[in-house]
Parts: C-alpha cells; sequence; structure tokens
DNA sequence: ATGGCAGCGTCACGCTGA
C-alpha cells in the first residue's frame, strides 16, 4: 500500500519475478511478499490454468490475485495490495480482427492493470529457442504485434509501467560472457533491435538509471553451476515512460532470492516510484541519482 | 560442439525453458 514518508512524499513499489511455477514457489513468493511489501508483484511463468492457481492462498495473506494461465506453460499474474482497475489480458482486443495478434495471443502472457492511474503492463517475452527454430520468429513476430499495441492511442495516453522476462539481453554488459554469447539467442541484433522499437523514445531501463555496470543479473542458469560462478544474464527488466522515469527513487535486483532452497531460476526486481507525484509543495524534487 | 537442471504431465520419459 501506499507508504507516507512525510505530509507530501509518497511512495509506490511495483516488482517483478518469474517464479517458475507458481504453485512450486508459493511459500516463497508469500514469503518475499510479507518481507518486502510491494504495492504490486507481477509474475511470470506461473504454469498452471486459471482455476488450478492458488488464489485463496494470496486472499488469506491480503492480497488480490488477478490471472491469466494456461496448463504448463507460460502464464502470468497480478499480486496486488489493493484491487486493480481495468485489468486487460493478453495483447488482443486492441487490434481489431488481427489474425496475427489472435494467434500470438493463444499463449498467456500478457496481463495489465490500473495500479493508482499508471497502467502496469506485465509481459512473458518469448524465450525463442535457437535462431533456426519457428520460436525464433514468433518471439520476433510477438514483439512486433507488442509495439503495434503500445502504439495504439488508449496506451500512449496513460503513465506506463511494462515489467517482466524479457529474454533479451540488451547489451553486453547484460550478459556474464558477451564474447561467447553474444549473436545466440537472447543476445542477437534482431532481438535487441525488435525490443528497441517496442521502447521507441519514450520508454527507459529503469535499472540502468540508477546502475550502469556490468555484473548485474536476473536470471542464472540452474545448470552448470551459473548460480554458484555467479554466471547470469540480466533479462528481467522494468520500464518506465516518460512521466514516470523521474520519479524512480530506487531500481533493485533481490539477488539473494536466487539462492533459496529450491529457487526459481530468476530473481525479482523491483522500482520505487514517487508517486502520485507531489506538485505543489512548493519544492524541487530531489534527483533520483542522488538518492541511490 | 554438447549437455547440464527443473517443472509439467502423467507414472518413464519427452517436451520446454533460457
Amino acid at each position: 500500500m501506499l507508504r507516507v514518508f512525510n505530509s507530501v512524499e509518497t511512495s509506490v513499489q511495483i516488482a517483478s519475478w518469474n517464479v517458475n511455477s507458481v504453485r512450486t514457489r508459493l511459500d516463497q513468493v508469500l514469503e518475499w511478499l510479507e518481507q518486502e511489501q510491494p504495492d504490486l508483484l507481477c509474475l511470470q511463468e506461473t504454469k498452471v490454468d486459471d482455476p488450478l492457481f492458488p488464489v485463496e492462498a494470496f486472499t488469506k495473506a491480503g492480497w488480490h490475485a488477478n490471472v491469466h494461465g494456461q496448463k504448463s506453460y507460460n502464464g502470468v499474474a497480478l499480486i496486488s495490495r489493493t484491487p486493480l482497475n481495468d485489468v486487460r489480458c493478453g495483447l488482443i482486443g486492441e487490434l481489431p480482427d488481427d489474425a496475427d495478434a489472435k494467434r500470438l495471443g493463444e499463449q498467456k502472457r500478457v496481463i495489465s492493470g490500473l495500479l493508482d492511474g499508471v497502467r502496469v503492463l506485465n509481459l512473458y517475452v518469448p524465450n525463442g529457442s535457437n535462431l533456426k527454430s519457428d520460436k525464433y520468429t514468433y518471439k520476433l513476430n510477438w514483439l512486433a504485434c507488442l509495439k503495434r499495441y503500445l502504439e495504439a492511442p488508449r496506451q500512449r495516453d496513460e503513465p506506463l509501467c511494462m515489467v517482466g522476462d524479457f529474454n533479451i539481453a540488451p547489451e553486453a554488459r547484460d550478459i556474464h560472457d558477451p564474447e561467447r554469447l553474444t549473436g545466440g539467442i537472447m543476445a542477437t541484433d534482431a532481438e535487441r533491435a525488435a525490443l528497441k522499437d517496442v521502447l521507441g523514445e519514450q520508454l527507459q531501463d529503469i535499472f540502468r538509471l540508477f546502475e550502469p555496470d556490468a555484473g548485474h543479473w536476473t536470471w542464472w542458469d540452474y545448470r552448470t553451476g551459473a548460480w554458484a560462478r555467479d554466471r547470469g544474464w540480466r533479462i528481467d527488466h522494468i520500464y518506465l515512460s516518460e512521466e514516470l522515469s523521474g520519479l524512480a527513487r530506487s531500481c533493485r535486483i533481490h539477488k539473494q532470492i536466487r539462492g533459496n532452497e529450491q529457487p526459481s531460476d530468476h530473481a525479482p526486481i523491483s522500482v520505487d516510484l514517487n508517486w502520485p507525484p507531489d506538485d505543489d509543495d512548493g519544492w524541487d524534487d530531489p534527483d533520483p541519482l542522488d538518492l541511490g
């Protein structure tokens, strides 16, 4: 819920976590919510059909759950302290009679809702498998569809917080071994260009506003002892539209969660925003870079 | 160059993820 720091300053925390099965990770998710108390947690890879989603466990703990899932694969959810407004599932609905969008919507990868007037868009971008796979083409098509979705007038008018598992490392500094891995899946020029196209001039990778260095990862492969060797990728991101990016106080990767017993292969990420903006207190807003 | 680990569905192992 909104935390009041003084009479005029409020803050909202939005988080994202690919949990790799919400049922297997349920206790860890509830524990993290209890500790961190975000206003909204966006989940990806819930891997469960809606009737089997453990809604009650969240309700009992005082959370609201909006779900958009499927059996075994994909699946996204919004877990919030207060009810969200105008929850929408999928990219379709904004692109009338678009067969391509409908086909891409068969996989449950998108859910969004309004939190205090901010459109929070929770994404699970396709992985793409390998460069020769049909899934790779699907990934690029999916990103092109997302771009058109964001360009629709209704989307452009709302302050946007776009979060999730993007399955793309935007730059060399987002991979533990860029020399070896650049050009492979999650690090091709085509994927990076498609993501840049989605972002346009308006959406900022908010983690990079606070941390320019390499060595900050959100995903560590289960195999090859990647976690023990800290060989990771930064593929989970938070993007903010122009009116929000100046209000970010911090952006954190909750790395220690990857060290849990039976962990997800992803760590949560979160952003703290001064929201709603305070514009009538007679003081200049502090530079968020000075607060890191 | 390849596989490795984990979860799912369904009960021995193939599919998928990243």
